[in-house]
DNA sequence: GTGAAAGCGCTAACAC
DNA sequence: GTGTTAGCGCTTTCAC
C-alpha cells in the first residue's frame, strides 16, 4: 500500500480510501491510484485490516464430520448465510471427540472469528468457551445443546419426531418395536429414545429391554444389535432406527438376512425413495437448522443481546413403504 | 499481552516466549507468566501473530458444493492432512459459477492463506491467480485442470474410467449404449464422454447422435434426456451416466417408467448396493484425491519447487447388477 | 479533498 | 535468561 501511494504520488490514506471505496477522493486521484494498484498487482492484506478493525468477517464451524451428508447440508446453509453477510467460513470436524472439538473451537477463537457454530461432541463440557463468549465471540450450538452454558441453540424436535415415527409403526399394528440408536451420551440419541418410549407408553405397550440397543453406529455393532433384536420369542416385528448411519447399516443387514421387517429411520437419505420398499423416515431439515443458526449468529453480531434462544425445528414423517409393512 | 507482562512484572518478549513455548525462560518466570495469563484470561491473537510471521497456517478450499457427497468426502480428506500440518481450513462453494469461484479464491488470498485448493468452476479462466501464485500462495487444482495456468493438479482418470465402464456394457452384449453427461464445458464431463466414445470405437460400434445427451444435472433435464434416448427405432438398451447426480436422476426416472435398463454410473453412491438391482459404477476415490492434493500443497509449502505436477488417480469398476443386465 | 502520525497485538533482531 | 526496539500492513484520528 505504501508502494502504491508512492507510485501514485499520494498519501497512504488516500490509497486506503480508494481500496475501500470510501468517499472523499476526486475521480482523478482515484484513477491514478487504481493505475498504480494494477501496475503493482497490489491486493489489500485482509489480515492487517482485520487486526486494525477488530472484526474478522469470518465464522468458525465445528461439526462431527463434514463428510456426513447431514452435516454437509448444514454446512452449506451456514455458508450461504455467511456469504450474504460478507463472512468466510472455517470448517473443522471433531469426529465426536470433545478434546478435538475444543481444540478446533479455540483455534478459531485465536483467529478471532466473529462467531462460532458448534455441533457439540458427545460429552463435551462447554464451559471452556465462557471466556471467549464474554470476549464477544457470538456462539450458536446446533443439533445438540451445550453443556454448562447458556447460549443460542437450534435443535430438531427429536423426541416428538421419534414419537411420531414410532406411533406410525404402532398404527400399522406393530406391538414389538425395537429402537436401534446411537450412543446414549449423544443428546439426539437420548432424546429420540425418549420419544420412542413415550410413543410405546402412549399406546400402553411395554418396552422389552432387549429391544433397545444403543451404541456406536458402525455396521458391525448395528448388525449384531439387529440380529439380537430379531431373535428369540420376543423378537421385534418392527424397527425404529435412531439416525442415518444406523438406518443404512440396518437396511444392509436386513438385505443380508433376506428379511422384510418394518422400518422407520430418523434422518432422510438421498436414495430413500429408490429402495424396495421405499424407506419411511422421520426427516430433519439440516439446511433449515443451518440457516436458522447462522441467522441467530448474525443477529448477535448485529447487536442483539439477551439470554440464549432455543429454537426447535420440527421433524416430519415421510411414508415410502418400509414403515407401512404390517406385522408378520 | 502487554497487560500480562505488566501483571507478571516481565517484558513483553518473555510473555511471547512463554505463550509460544520458546526456550530461554526459567521455570520460575514461566510460572509467574502463566498465572498472569490465566488470571487475565489472555489468549494470543493469532491475527496479529499471522501479520508478523507471514504464514497464516490456513488453507482455502473452493469447490462446487460442499453438500455434494463427492465434494464433502474430498473436503474431509483435505481437512485431515491440513490438521496434521497445523493448518485450518476455509471452505467455500462456487456453485459452478466462475465469478463466484474467483471471488472466493481472491477472498482467501486476501486473508493470505498459505495455500489454495480449487475445484475449477466450468469455464473459469485461472489467470486471475497468476499474481497470487507468484506472490507465494501454493495452489493445487483438483477434479479438473486449471485453464491458462501451470499448477499442481490431481484428477481422476476420467476417460479411461468411462471407457472401462462402457466396455463393460459392451461385453454384456449391448450395442446401442447412451451417454448421459454433465455440461460439456465441464472437463470431467467431456473426458468421460471421450472415454465412452473410445470404448464404442474400440468395439467398432457407431455412436448415434441421439444417444449422447450432455447438459445440466437437474432431474427434469436428465429425465427428458432419458425418455428421448429410450424412444424410437434406435432406442438405447444401456445407459452410461456421467456422474452421481445424473445417475440418481436416471435411476429415479427408470423407476417412474417402470423399466429395467442396463446402467453403469460414474461415481459411487452410498446406497448403491441396496438398490435392486445393485448399481454398477465406476468409482472414484474422493478421499484419495483430497489427500493427494493436500500433500502436494504442503510439499510446496515445505519448499518444493518446480513445474506443476499432474497426478491421475484410477477409477475402478464395481459390479453390482445394474450393469450386468443383458440387452432385451 | 488529502495526508501525517499513532497504534491494532504480535514477533524478529538484537541488545543487555 | 531477559528486555527493548522496530515494524508486519492496515485503519483511525485529526490536522491541514
Amino acid at each position: 500500500m505504501k508502494d502504491v501511494a508512492a507510485r501514485a504520488g499520494v498519501g497512504l490514506k488516500t490509497v486506503s480510501r480508494v481500496v475501500n471505496g470510501e468517499p472523499g477522493v476526486t475521480a482523478d486521484t482515484a484513477e491514478r491510484v487504481q493505475t498504480a494498484i494494477t501496475a503493482l498487482g497490489f491486493r489489500r492484506n485482509d489480515s492487517a485490516r482485520i487486526l486494525r478493525k477488530g472484526r474478522t468477517a469470518s465464522v468458525g464451524l465445528v461439526l462431527e464430520d463434514i463428510a456426513d451428508p447431514f452435516y454437509s447440508a448444514l454446512s452449506r446453509a451456514i455458508e450461504e448465510v455467511s456469504r450474504l453477510h460478507g463472512s468466510l467460513l472455517f470448517t473443522g470436524s471433531s469426529d465426536e471427540d470433545p478434546e478435538r472439538e475444543e481444540q478446533l473451537a479455540l483455534a478459531f477463537c485465536a483467529r478471532r472469528v466473529d462467531g462460532l457454530v458448534i455441533v457439540p461432541a458427545a460429552g463435551a463440557d462447554h464451559r471452556y468457551l465462557e471466556p471467549e463468549i464474554r470476549a464477544g465471540i457470538a456462539t450458536v450450538f446446533i443439533d445438540r445443546p451445550p453443556l454448562g452454558l447458556d447460549a443460542d441453540t437450534v435443535l430438531t424436535a427429536n423426541a416428538s419426531g421419534a414419537r411420531e415415527g414410532t406411533a406410525h409403526l404402532i398404527r400399522q399394528g406393530h406391538r414389538r418395536i425395537a429402537f436401534l440408536g446411537d450412543s446414549p451420551d449423544i443428546h439426539t440419541a437420548a432424546e429420540r429414545e425418549r420419544g420412542y418410549r413415550e410413543a410405546m407408553a402412549d399406546a400402553g405397550l411395554p418396552v422389552h429391554d432387549s429391544w433397545v440397543a444403543m451404541g456406536p453406529t458402525g455396521p458391525e455393532r448395528v448388525g449384531a444389535a439387529l440380529d439380537a433384536v430379531l431373535a428369540g420369542p420376543t423378537a421385534a416385528t418392527a424397527l425404529f432406527c435412531g439416525n442415518n448411519r444406523v438406518t443404512v447399516a440396518a437396511v444392509r443387514q436386513l438385505r443380508a438376512l433376506d428379511r422384510q421387517v418394518a422400518l422407520v429411520g430418523f434422518d432422510d437419505l438421498e436414495f430413500a425413495d429408490l429402495l424396495s420398499p421405499g424407506l419411511t423416515v422421520v426427516a430433519q431439515d439440516p439446511a433449515g437448522i443451518g440457516r436458522t443458526a447462522a441467522q441467530l449468529l448474525f443477529a448477535r453480531l448485529d447487536g442483539h443481546t439477551g439470554p440464549g434462544r432455543r429454537i426447535e425445528l420440527p421433524a416430519h414423517l415421510v411414508m415410502r413403504g418400509s414403515g407401512e409393512i404390517p406385522p408378520a
